[in-house]
DNA sequence: GGAAGATATTTTAAGCTTGAAACAATTTCC
DNA sequence: GGAAATTGTTTCAAGCTTAAAATATCTTCC
């Protein structure tokens, strides 16, 4: 073991050197976007539920159905969802025993399903998202307008280097 | 139904009186953030099945208890990673069936449990958060440290605006 | 045309998550 | 002291989520 001297004379280059660096900062940035991100979430949820009966996964997919008048496939709504494919699979059946969506075969895949919004459905959906905007204009309520521009931005740039350094940006470093 | 005109004419007073406000950019922030958050969980996810075998939420639960040396109880757990109850007594199985934890009861009172790290709990869970704090700082590698200190800012002012506008935060509106 | 590879979806097993109901023990307050 | 409210935990049913394996179909390329 080495002398406590010699432990300190040798410090500095042992930050510099072998010890990873200091990611404090960083911790603790991811740890306040995800109990910020949590917190948002959960009240959403709770909402949902409260007001609608429908839970965030069933919203989300019927958003993306929502922009998609013609339909969208299983594995575009997985995509556009970024969750697992066999996951959109059982939220699609669930939401049309609820009558919510359909599906219908495609005519040139024989493959592939197109799932789109029932008029029931949209009805439903339209509703929700406008309260869904509301409730998202009242939590972000105490932000002035800059606020709002500098955190999208900021976030933008967040995004892009987790994107550049993760498994899915691979191709794109 | 009204002429064109009528409709044009009303139109402003609409806009002020009847329609909601405009949430569009609350909107895109909040799909910023949630896309956002939603990479680096999935990241952080994967890098800790593929390196350690572990799953986010048993890691986050050592997390806990590895800054609280004496242990927790359930309770104080469930309230700190913001999860139900039954979320925790369920995830507190299967750490003590890997012998990561362990439970005893409480001195005090006879309702409670406590949890702490066994020696193996806290040697794995200490090389995780190492490899751990790396990723963090990897995925965020592309910002310089001014970027941070403003987002967590903005994230600060974001999170108090959420709090007071949700049921949690209802006691101090 | 047909083999080899790619793509679209489903199935499966395991685990996570919640809200509500049920218990048990403690605290509060008459 | 004891009723009533609170607190700590577990159980339950339902739904969400994933990765991996299995199927079915399509495309590419010899």
């Amino acid at each position: 073991m080495r002398a406590i001297t010699e432990t300190a004379a040798l410090d500095a280059e042992t930050r510099a050197l072998e010890r990873p660096r200091d990611h404090t900062s960083e911790l603790r940035l991811w740890l306040r976007m995800l109990a910020c991100t949590n917190m948002i979430e959960t009240e959403i949820r709770r909402r949902l539920r409260e007001r609608f009966d429908v839970t965030l996964p069933r919203f989300d997919l019927m958003a993306q159905l929502d922009k998609a008048p013609e339909g969208l496939s299983l594995g575009e709504i997985s995509r556009r969802m970024m969750v697992s494919n066999g996951n959109v699979t059982g939220l699609v059946e669930r939401l049309t025993e609820d009558g919510l969506v359909e599906r219908r075969a495609s005519d040139t895949d024989r493959r592939s399903t197109f799932v789109r919004l029932t008029p029931d459905g949209r009805a439903a959906f339209r509703q929700m998202a406008d309260e869904h905007a509301d409730w998202i204009g009242e939590l972000f309520g105490d932000l002035s307008a800059d606020d709002i521009e500098v955190l999208l931005d900021q976030l933008g740039q967040a995004k892009a280097s987790v994107l550049s350094h993760s498994k899915k940006g691979e191709g794109a470093r």
